[in-house]
RNA sequence: GCGCUCGUAGCUCAGUUGGAUAGAGCAUCCGCCUUCUAAGCGGACGGUCCCGGGUUCGAAUCCUGGCGGGCGCGCCA
């Protein structure tokens, strides 16, 4: 429709010129906006007001000579010049009605488009290592992490979700010493309890599940416990599957499935890590220095140089880390999307940095990043300061057993991922029922109750003939719910190239909005059958637009609540 | 100190890449259930869009300088 008006604006503009009238240029782009206020019209263009200055006259003149020129159609039921030059456009009617048959035709499929047909994405997120239960942090990671691989195959994009995490290492060697000691009866009181261990009760579970010769399967490894607390070496595979599995309840609890699981040590084991090094130094970037091998990444405008290997022979984290991001290029995805906390906003630059070193033909800008700022939690009125080593813990699985999936999402997704969230648990728990996704599901529910009504009533509906007589829907609530709706494949479309799913909650709260304004102050089980019909399909409609966007947050579609 | 990021109503947050009178929810106050679900609706109250300059027809939005919060700056991951 824009493109429409905007070419309807180019054939006036060259009516004028031709005419004499005026002599402009034409502009390059004409932007088309859609109103805020419903005075305003459907659709408003700004051309008059930046064309003014060229033309030499005043913008409104220029704005009456245009609307003059325009040509006549019928989607456009009159236009208007208003404020300093604005020109107004008030859609047909009709225009307005077809979008109930479009969303009735298109259904679950409303909203979706093809803009990623034919390509493929990887999202990764969340990434934890196994060495504790999920936390709020991770869990908004993994809200925002799924709703944008939803969007994304919404939009055409076939999609693979990846969980990298690190099954090896100082960590997991201290997670390792933590059940040790768990197994030996140690506890944090204890003389010898080691430097730095994990203090959570979760540990001590997992120490009793390996003693008593648990089986222990996550969805990519299995473990039984051997018993034996002098082997550290099983220890550390089952704490790493024990660790694994709970953190998979979490995310099955949290509705969040993965493709794929990838193994840091994976790398090293395969050659990649050491091959990644060497190509890096025979693309003579490296340098040694105090005994290290160091990359020069300040030639792809990092701050300061990295450390590959350290004097003491080992690999820093950074190479590895390039070396996984090289694996993921090679494994052909010309797009990849890293979610992560925003504490780790300095390993952007780093990684592209290195990948950029081993000139392997990857654009400067990839991979793309989505960094979530940091999740503060509140209780009692204070920060809750979250400690894995003192075992202070806000779990993802408390909070979901707490005020539910649904609301859980809700609240971590509905924000953009560039504001800090304060996520007070007392307010939570409280005003669960005040979380506007019960607003949203209830107006979803509400539109299915009206069926269930109609048929108690012995009534009968028909798409068909409701589509037929949509002309009855004057209301101004309506016609609000009709131009909503239309706006939602534009939301839908901008979430996913932004990476924004917050979008999405904003417009459902929204839509939802329209909907219990219009159920309240009209019936739509009206005694007049078109009418009923007519607005019936309005109800089908906003219901189907609800549960499709909910559907892309991960949130549940109730019938009834 | 340097870098990234944010600053909008008492609180939590939107603001469609520069548009018209800056919007929601919560909280507070006043109304609305014998009629399709009151987890709802209508109304009121509430603003120095952190501050100062600049760009232009027009700035919460872009540029610049401050102030304030968060995060990051290790041969830790």
């Amino acid at each position: 429709m824009k493109e429409y008006l905007t070419g309807l604006i180019g054939e006036a503009l060259a009516a004028l010129n031709a005419k004499g009238k005026v002599n402009v240029e034409l502009p390059a782009t004409i932007h088309i906006g859609r109103t805020r206020d419903p005075a305003h019209g459907d659709l408003a263009s700004n051309v008059a007001l930046t064309l003014a200055g060229g033309a030499a006259m005043p913008p409104r003149e220029l704005a009456r000579l245009i609307c003059a020129e325009l040509p006549e159609s019928a989607e456009i039921s009159r236009t208007e010049i208003a404020g300093p030059g604005f020109i107004n456009f008030f859609l047909a009617d009709s225009r307005l009605h077809s979008i109930v048959a479009t969303v009735l035709e298109q259904g679950a499929g409303f909203g979706c488009c093809a803009v990623g047909a034919g390509q493929s994405v990887q999202v990764e997120f969340v990434s934890a290592n196994p060495t504790g239960p999920l936390h709020v942090g991770h869990g908004r990671g993994a809200a925002l992490g799924d709703c944008i691989a939803r969007l994304l195959e919404a939009t055409g994009w076939q999609v693979s979700r990846e969980f990298y995490y690190n099954d090896e290492g100082r960590q997991i060697d201290n997670l390792a010493r933590s059940v040790q000691a768990r197994c030996r009866g140690l506890g944090p009181a204890d003389e010898n309890w080691p430097d730095e261990a994990y203090r959570g009760e979760y540990i001590n579970d997992v120490a009793k599940a390996y003693m008593s010769g648990v089986l222990t399967s996550a969805s990519d490894r299995q473990v039984q416990g051997a018993g034996d607390p002098d082997d550290l070496s099983a220890i550390r595979e089952f704490a790493v599957a024990s660790l694994r599995r709970e953190q998979d309840l979490d995310l099955q609890a949290f509705g969040v499935q993965f493709d794929v699981f990838f193994l840091e040590s994976s790398l090293h084991d395969s050659g990649a890590v050491e091959a990644t090094l060497n190509k890096l130094v025979c693309a003579g970037h490296t340098f040694e220095q105090d005994g290290a091998l160091w990359l020069r990444t300040t030639d792809f405008g990092d701050d300061k140089d990295r450390v590959m290997r350290k004097s003491g022979g080992g690999y820093t984290y950074f190479l590895p880390d390039v070396a996984y991001h090289h694996n993921k290029w090679e494994r052909g995805f010309k797009r990849v999307i890293n979610e992560q906390g925003a504490d780790h906003h300095g390993t952007v630059t780093r990684v592209r940095a290195g990948l950029q070193a081993l000139a392997a033909g990857i654009p400067e800008a990839w991979p793309e990043y989505v960094l979530h700022q940091m999740v503060t939690v509140m209780r009692a009125g204070e920060e809750v300061r979250i400690s894995k080593r003192a075992g202070n813990y806000v779990s993802l699985r408390d909070l979901i057993d707490e005020v539910g999936k649904d609301a859980t999402r809700y609240f971590l997704a509905a924000r953009a991922p560039s504001s800090q969230l304060t996520f007070d648990i007392d307010l939570a728990l409280v005003q669960s029922n005040d979380n506007p996704v019960y607003y949203i599901q209830y107006a979803h529910a509400r539109a299915c109750s009206v069926f269930q009504q109609l048929a108690v009533r012995g009534l009968t509906w028909s798409e068909e003939a409701g589509l037929a007589g949509l002309s009855l829907l004057i209301e101004d609530s309506e016609n609000a719910i009709m131009k909503k709706m239309a706006r939602y494949p534009e939301v839908v479309l901008l979430a996913a190239q932004r990476s924004e799913p917050h979008r999405v909650a904003i417009y459902l709260r929204e839509l939802a909005a329209e909907f219990h304004a219009w159920y309240n102050a009209h019936r739509i089980l009206s005694e007049d059958r078109q009418l009923r019909g007519a607005r019936l399909a309005l109800a089908a409609a906003v219901r189907q637009v609800l549960a499709n966007g909910l559907a892309l947050l991960g949130v549940s579609a109730p019938e009834s609540m």
